[in-house]
DNA sequence: CGTGCGCTTGACTTTTTTCAATAAAGGTGG
DNA sequence: CCACCTTTATTGAAAAAAGTCAAGCGCACG
């Protein structure tokens, strides 16, 4: 694996040339292709693996066969290390939504590696920290919002993050959303319904929608009003 | 802070006697009474929280006042670290359900000592990784299984780490399991009642319940079946 | 000795899911 | 380039799950 490849991926920020070298020398590139099982959950957990390309969904699945999205990841980010620092077994499905590549460390060398560069250790901190964060909010929709508060929640969310224009473009199928917000396409697809009727959103072609009252959105979030 | 007391703690496991002193010169120690707020949602974090004595629950709030726990810490286990790796603000409140005693180590002498000696720092990497695990399951639980499911993984639960015999003693008021389940007692109330009438369980005086039916537990857990 | 908390139960409402039908969109192979 | 077939999305009607509101009991604690 290229040496400049490791450098671009924040887990190995503040190592330098001759480190970002090393780490490259102890990793392997895998690919997966669209709709590829990148690992099942409960299978053994023998290395890491770090997103340089495309993106993967970790989800669970429910003995009906319903799915629960927990993150898209994208590139950049490492999926499936919590398997690598305890318990050995992956507690989700992870699976490449788009053809991926990944840079792949076996468990062995990834701890020695920790051990051996605190600056990694520190990031891995970070990111995990980050993700309890999210776990938190997660946890938080789920249980004391309802399903327009989730979904208002995830529209301002996009909304920041993809600059400040009122139009947003979704980057998954309503489904996936569906799954990511814990419910199903046609919920989903009444509340998409009823902000629109409510003056909130504009559903546009395909999968744009027009934020018409950012506010509004908010206050759906926060739980200051309800959805008529 | 007395270095006996950090060696017991399992973050500082993998330090020798003169590591742990060094810890404990660096702690300081706090102190909590039943119900006294360790710190809230939103706060700044200063510094890391390790209890030592007595229990914490910390949860988020809706604004209707509904309340879901996020977890139950106890002695030996760090609160609010997420806050320290990321982001600065803490993400839930922290409150002490019975008298409560910390170790409290400002943030910067944490990170240095974080720097200093990677057996902590993995230490401390297994540590999220587990809670990472239990939101894992936590997610699961709420979007993917009923109350039902959820009570009888909870009793299964309960019923491999106090051993073998089948009474349980919770460990908490119904009140506080309902919150940490996602619900309300009046739900779980009824969903325990139903589990008695249907001889899954026996309810005992308070808090006692004694599991009649451990395999159709977790039938209901795994969603192989249903209560009636 | 009373006040309050913890817990339970009933009746009712709301939210979400399930099942079914249909329509539009998109990719693939001929 | 088009026909076909799968995927994606929407909508209605009915059922199920959980929450709200209200009332009541018993026990503990001040």
């Amino acid at each position: 694996m290229t040496e400049e490849t490791v450098a671009t991926i924040p887990l190995f920020q503040g190592l330098d040339a001759a480190q970002h070298a090393a780490v490259a020398a102890i990793a392997s590139e895998k690919t997966a292709v669209r709709g590829q099982i990148v690992f099942a959950e409960g299978a053994q957990a023998e290395g890491i693996h770090i997103l340089t390309e495309g993106r993967v969904k970790v989800y669970k699945l429910s003995p009906e066969g319903k799915e629960q999205i927990l993150h898209v990841f994208g590139p950049g980010e490492p999926v499936g290390e919590v398997a690598v620092f305890a318990g050995r077994k992956y507690p989700a499905y992870a699976e490449a939504l788009e053809p991926s590549r990944f840079l792949y460390i076996p468990r062995r060398e990834f701890m020695a590696l920790l051990q051996r560069e605190p600056a990694v250790a520190l990031n891995m901190l970070a990111e995990l920290a980050h993700r309890l964060r999210r776990f938190t909010n997660m946890v938080e929709n789920l249980s004391l919002r309802e399903v327009p508060g989730r979904l208002a929640a995830y529209l301002m969310y996009l909304n920041e993050r993809q600059d400040a224009r009122a139009e947003i473009q979704l980057d998954m199928t309503k489904a996936q959303l569906a799954s990511l917000l814990g419910t199903i396409p046609e919920t989903l697809s009444r509340i998409l319904a009823r902000m629109a009727k409510e003056g909130f959103i504009e559903l546009g072609e395909g999968r744009a929608i027009k934020l018409l009252d950012p506010e509004g959105l908010q206050q759906l979030a926060s739980g200051e009003s309800k959805l008529a």
